[in-house]
DNA sequence: TATTGACTTCGAGTGCGCTCGAACCCCTAG
DNA sequence: CTAGGGGTTCGAGCGCACTCGAAGTCAATA
């Protein structure tokens, strides 16, 4: 598989597998007589994942932390499931966080559709601080 | 309350605060005597909820189209339900996607569990093909 | 043989959301 | 009266994750 066909499986651009390729996210790839990327399937998986680690929220440094273990292969496993399991501590917190906002959301929401004709004004515009004297 | 004691309460920073009034989401403070911002505590409901923006994933851009909806008060309230809504539809979705994505760091992490003392290998480094007479 | 189009490397540019530093001003306490 | 510790404006710089363009190579097709 050359570089657009996997752009066009992977959802990347060919743009970004090269750049990823660069830093080290993705292994450097077989290259054809002609110089040009060679792609086994197998790498979608591996793209699929990252795809994964970036959705929760983790910096491209430590998914080349997860990467690097990976490239080094057996004995790196605790060290790898470490790093996992505190990206998942990450992920369970924003998702927390996610939730109550939600729930702000829905709120806010609810307010407004109550003022939808009785204007009951929830959320004037009353912050600059107007109290008898000042101004 | 000035701008330090505000940063202090909001956990926002001064440089912060001032760049988000620079740019219109918080309204243009009043000034005290000597031209500093003097601030209500209501100020800090605001700054909450736009963090709860924030938080659920809102892009400047489209807070600043909220906040300016919400300068021009009255007769705005259904453009910002809906805006909220529509926001609400993104921050689900995200949800959603998290915690799939969760499902799967669980599965990962629970296979590296698995490989502690049996190496099971769940995740080679296979990548490079290597079919009989390439190379 | 000539053209087409996908590939190559390299480095510069982009958009976002801050973050910081410089140079200056003003009030209060010692 | 002086020192300190706020504050002010302004514009430049930063870290992240791409994104793009230029200039060139290569192979398959008309």
């Amino acid at each position: 598989m050359k570089i657009g066909e996997l752009a066009k499986r992977s959802g990347l651009s060919a743009h970004t597998i090269r750049y990823y390729e660069r830093i080290g996210l993705l292994p450097y790839a077989d290259r054809d007589r002609s110089r040009q990327r060679d792609y086994d399937a197998s790498i979608l998986v591996w793209i699929e994942f990252l795809g994964r680690l970036k959705t929760t929220g983790m910096p491209i440094r430590e998914m080349l932390r997860y990467a690097a273990l990976r490239a080094r292969g057996k004995g790196t496993e605790a060290e790898r499931r470490e790093l996992l399991e505190r990206h998942r501590e990450h992920v369970r917190h924003h998702l927390a966080e996610l939730q109550a906002s939600l729930l702000v959301l829905d709120t806010k929401i609810a307010g407004y559709a109550g003022t939808e004709q009785r204007m009951m004004d929830n959320d004037a515009t009353a912050h600059q601080r107007k109290p008898p004297g000042t101004r």
